[in-house]
DNA sequence: AGGTGTTACGTCTGCCGTAACTATC
DNA sequence: GATAGTTACGGCAGACGTAACACCT
């Protein structure tokens, strides 16, 4: 119960909401249900003890701690990227090297 | 079944298991079996496609691409921490303003 | 009526602990 | 035998969808 059940889609979430305006394009955005998008949502905020966005008339708006937190949430979503497609990068070295290594290996038992 | 199930806690986990140098410390560090860290690294490597550690006879080594994941692990922490600071500290200011709020309207009540 | 977000409820996924197993020293 | 990681299995939490709701235009 202490530690953070934030997770990764609740960042992602908090993007799509503030980029697309509204609960229900986030949720296509994202492909979830408006529901999830709700449920999440409220997850993080009870989470953080704080109310990140204001459900205004004329679509949303960020409270000041949402506007704190968006910008950290970007970068986390930024760095997520950046992980994977190191590991993609690596993961097509390393098939790169096993093809090579069977070429070689092949040659080898033909008799150089 | 396309989209990361990849969670704060992997990255948790495999930041925490370069720091201490064993599943077991890594394990009792967070606070779960050294099954769940062995679990999630192997959650972790397969949604990547990717060996981060090398499990060795003396401790465990990093890969490239664990090389490369780690330094964005870590940032991504960071942030998570960030967003966590930033939420306590609206969260507090918020208290403070209802405590005020509800001084004055007290003293409003008196009469001036 | 047509759009919004919330909420109640049920389902189902998937995380993690226990414990048995393998391996290394 | 002890220490370190993996794996099979099962239970249980919690995420999410459906649908009914309230609200606003």
């Amino acid at each position: 119960m202490n530690l953070s059940h934030i997770g990764f889609s609740q960042i992602e979430l908090l993007v799509a909401l503030v980029d697309t305006g509204s609960f229900s394009q986030a949720a296509s955005d994202i492909g979830v249900s408006q529901s999830a998008v709700s449920h999440g949502l409220a997850r993080l905020e009870t989470e953080l003890g704080v109310t990140l966005v204001e459900r205004g008339r004329r679509g949303i708006s960020l409270t000041e701690a949402g506007r704190e937190v968006l910008g950290h949430a970007r970068e986390v979503l930024r760095r997520l990227d950046a992980i994977r497609q190191a590991a993609a990068a690596a993961s097509l070295l390393a098939s790169f090297v096993l093809a090579l290594r069977r070429l070689f290996s092949r040659s080898l038992r033909r008799g150089s």
